[in-house]
DNA sequence: TATATTAGATAGAACGGTCATTCTACCCTT
DNA sequence: AAGGGTAGAATGACCGTTCTATCTAATATA
């Protein structure tokens, strides 16, 4: 059986614990409890708990470029704004509290591990996303705008833990609309 | 004896550890050894190591407002300007892997606790701040200023976790110049 | 149809390690 | 003689991981 229910359990509460405690502060027996499986059924899905981090991860990185990707192929005149948009969304659905991959870039620096290079990974996919958005676009200084417009997302899911994700993104696509405008 | 040199090695190690590995990657072993102090004297000066990380973080925000301060003081003309470029100083010097309160925000978040109120606290400071600042200067809209730049720090400090503090910083600070001469 | 085999999944104990915290006993210095 | 600092052992809880033994259900054999 390729395809384990027990398998997708143990991934969607891992993945909610370890965003609302950190990967350090949950333990992989309230992760058994909550998602009704025995300790050998964990271990029988994932070598270690740093490898069910790692699915965790890819599995949150999957979903959320395909948010990104449904919103922005939807309208092609005003991509960045819609990219900020579309974070916001997610952070008002998905992330009330910091994000995940920053934190694990963090939790786990120092020794060489598979974790903190998924994480590191994505982020630089988000920065290479942003730059080949600005080439499209033909904007003078896509280089520059890319940066801005990835740390404007870094800043809205920084936001939303101290003003909540509406606010948050209702100033950022403000700032984005003002630095578009400039750029070209 | 009310000053202790024991008590500052400790708050100095401490905050050096808990920054690089993390509140819960650090062990009080760790911190003891390093400090090259007993057990005991650590427990002499701090009730916990709970209330260690909240001595660590108070001492960690007096040391930014003195330096944010330091910075603004010497120049009204331009305050936003001055303090994005005294954060990036900051974050040059003293940060180069994401926020300190951020994280003590998300790691002890859940229970009633003072860290977490330590943490927000100063992050509300630090709107308030800008808000006084914008207010100061009359900007027609002081209130969206103020939330613009400090989401453009909380991105900066983000950002410097992926290009160094050095870039991030070049590209806030232009940002920076953008919307504060847009607000005008 | 009836029995045997196989493979997973189960609950929970066991293991060795580390954690925060407390206790003990010793050593300076005055 | 006294007090504060020392090193490090003791404690009990929890951690990730492995082990044990039982249960279930589907498939293979007769």
């Amino acid at each position: 059986m390729s395809y384990s229910v027990k398998r997708e359990q143990l991934l969607r509460v891992a993945e909610d614990l370890f965003y609302q405690y950190g990967f350090r502060g949950v333990g992989l027996k309230q992760i058994i409890q909550e998602a009704n499986v025995a300790t050998m059924t964990l271990y029988n899905h994932f070598n270690s708990k740093d490898n069910l981090v790692e699915e965790v991860l890819r599995q949150r990185e999957s979903r959320y470029w395909t948010y990104l990707d449904s919103y922005i192929e939807s309208d092609a005149d005003s991509p960045f704004i819609l990219a900020v948009e579309a974070h916001g969304k997610w952070l008002k659905e998905e992330s009330y509290q910091g994000d995940m991959f920053l934190r694990a870039i963090e939790d786990y620096s120092g020794e060489d591990n598979e974790i903190e290079a998924i994480a590191r990974g994505h982020k630089a996919k988000l920065l290479q996303y942003f730059k080949k958005l600005a080439q499209a676009k033909g904007k003078d200084q896509d280089h520059d705008l890319a940066h801005q417009m990835t740390l404007l997302l870094e800043g809205t899911t920084s936001m939303t833990t101290l003003i909540g994700a509406e606010q948050a993104t209702e100033h950022s696509v403000a700032m984005a609309r003002i630095l578009v405008g400039h750029a070209s």
